[in-house]
DNA sequence: AGTTAATGGTTGCGAGTCAAAACCATTATG
DNA sequence: CATAATGGTTTTGACTCGCAACCATTAACT
């Protein structure tokens, strides 16, 4: 059990996920990367719903991502809107026919099936070790707000210690690009 | 901690580690699906090494493989070898060149500084949820030999009781298609 | 202020992925 | 010996990908 094994079980496991993914996204007359960008997007903050921040997420470039959020809007999936007070950022929410779409597409995998504690051990085993490689390469960690530092607990929901702003209960369960680890 | 949250904690892995290799393969001048196969036919026995195995194994098309194996073969990574007794099958074998990119490229990743007891946990969690995976998409198990139901154990090496044939000590320790756990 | 960065996006290029389908050769099955 | 199954190649069209050039907007700095 070195960790040259845990590298190898991690990459299969990628790997056979990502094939399933682009299997769903197929079915749906998507690319893999459409797929996934729809799916981020629907799960992310109003930081977090931007062009920059899908290709970090992602791990592709901006070029991709800009032809890749035309093709989804092209297609209805999302709407872009120009934000209000910063003329360079394009928010990116997705339609209603792009969130069935989701809902519809994410696979609710194999993994409903397995024992509770199993799904609980591995969940906890993953989350460790996502964060080990997130830090140690540089990436962003993509958090929720509720377990970000810089969230501060309100009556109702709370407040973004980076922004300043308020957030609402749902937005805390949202992901955030600005997410650290406390 | 429900089965939800583990699969986004899954995708979420997942997309960083492909991250992290796309820019290994980058900098060695090969695209994500050319590494990802290069270094599956680093450890793929004699009856793995195969055009349909690789595309089994990256849950890509045929077509796909095709090209991406003339491409390593262009650049003398691996070198193509037609079965004596099927002159369907083609072994791929990685160059010595192939064998010392990926030696190089594997990216020996922030696992090892994870403490040890952590790493046993974290390979347990994941084999057990890969298995779970495969069987419910039908995927093959790919496997090593020693752990395969076919694979009965000799005196040095064993013998495979799909194939009758005999395997070497290191023929068990490579990848089969034909695996199948018990 | 006013130049210089930094950030957010778009566009174009060239190589390559991808699914699907048609196709050929070889081996297995009846 | 015909038919199927398997292993590979090739073609087509849409799209990805990295790279780099480029524009617009906002931030930083003597």
């Amino acid at each position: 059990m070195s960790a040259a094994k845990l590298h190898e079980v991690t990459t299969r496991l990628a790997s056979v996920l990502r094939s399933s993914v682009r299997r769903s996204a197929t079915a749906h007359g998507l690319k893999l990367v459409q797929l996934e960008a729809l799916v981020y997007l629907a799960s992310a903050n109003r930081y977090s719903d931007m062009l920059a921040a899908v290709a970090d997420y992602l791990g592709v470039t901006k070029g991709t991502v800009s032809k890749t959020l035309d093709a989804l809007a092209g297609r209805g999936l999302i709407e872009k809107l120009v934000d209000l007070e910063d003329a360079r950022v394009v928010h990116c929410r997705p339609t209603p026919k792009g969130l069935a779409l989701v809902a519809d597409a994410v696979p609710t995998p194999a993994l409903s099936e397995l024992p509770k504690e199993e799904v609980e051990a591995s969940t906890a085993a993953l989350l460790s070790l996502l964060r080990a490689m997130q830090a140690a390469r540089g990436f962003r960690t993509f958090g929720e707000c509720r377990t970000c530092r810089h969230f501060q607990r309100g009556r109702s929901g709370g407040v973004c210690g980076l922004t300043t702003e308020p957030l609402t209960q749902a937005d805390t369960r949202r992901i955030c690009r600005e997410h650290e680890a406390v």
